[in-house]
DNA sequence: TGCGTGATATTCT
DNA sequence: GAATATCACGCAG
């Protein structure tokens, strides 16, 4: 899959299990229009989520409601929930229409349109704070639920762009399990599969 | 280190 | 219908 630099991911973008679509996500660049301006960020964290979890204990498998039917769209559908009762999670869609998997993006380096971020974000106390992580990230750019279920193949408001060599010579892309457990014994229900890009300053968390 | 915050899903009467 | 428990966090202190 050659791409060009700049250019709109398409359906076979996303189309892929949610690991792949985790990992090829990380360096690529998240887009936000709004009114013309374009407010955007290379993905430096996401996590992979094979199945909904909802409810921690119960094995949440193939439950549907109005607020989770995006997860069950196409790959490449945006997923956008409120929770904490002040913070929106966006999650990319992947596998295979009526699959519920999809990825988590966690933090991005922001490229574009900084003011626009340091406007929302007010109380930031720098710039590499700006969209470090899940809820950051979203105020920063300005998602809410209002996007949610938007198919980001096709959407000019908010979509995905091919970026050039996104990790760049320094920065390599590293699996990490979920917060805490490293190691042995890991749950198979909780299979989320963290990638960082190493060094990356934007991490919601560093990589150690 | 705690705690606010509100939508949602589940569990009642 | 109504009540309550839960949540993948961020920030004040």
């Amino acid at each position: 899959m050659s791409a060009a630099v700049g250019e709109q991911w398409g359906r076979s973008d996303y189309a892929t299990d949610p690991v792949t679509l985790a990992k090829r996500l990380s360096g690529a660049l998240l887009v936000r229009v709004e009114r013309g301006r374009r407010v955007s960020g290379i993905n430096v964290e996401t996590e992979a989520y094979l199945g909904v979890r909802v409810r921690a204990a119960h094995s949440f498998g193939g439950r549907r409601t109005a607020r989770t039917e995006p997860m069950y769209g196409p790959a490449g559908t945006a997923y956008v929930y409120f929770t904490y009762g002040m913070h929106h999670c966006m999650n990319v869609v992947a596998g295979e229409v009526d699959e519920p998997v999809a990825v988590l993006l966690r933090a991005l380096a922001p490229e574009e349109g900084l003011g626009a971020m340091r406007r929302r974000r007010e109380g930031a106390a720098r710039d590499t704070l700006l969209c470090a992580g899940p809820g950051r990230l979203c105020r920063a750019l300005g998602i809410d639920r209002a996007l949610s279920g938007v198919d980001m193949a096709r959407s000019s408001a908010l979509f995905v762009e091919h970026a050039r060599d996104p990790a760049g010579p320094t920065l390599r892309l590293v699996r990490t399990a979920r917060i805490g457990v490293e190691g042995a014994g890991q749950p198979a229900a909780s299979r989320l599969l963290r990638w960082c890009l190493r060094g990356s300053p934007h991490l919601s968390r560093p990589v150690r």
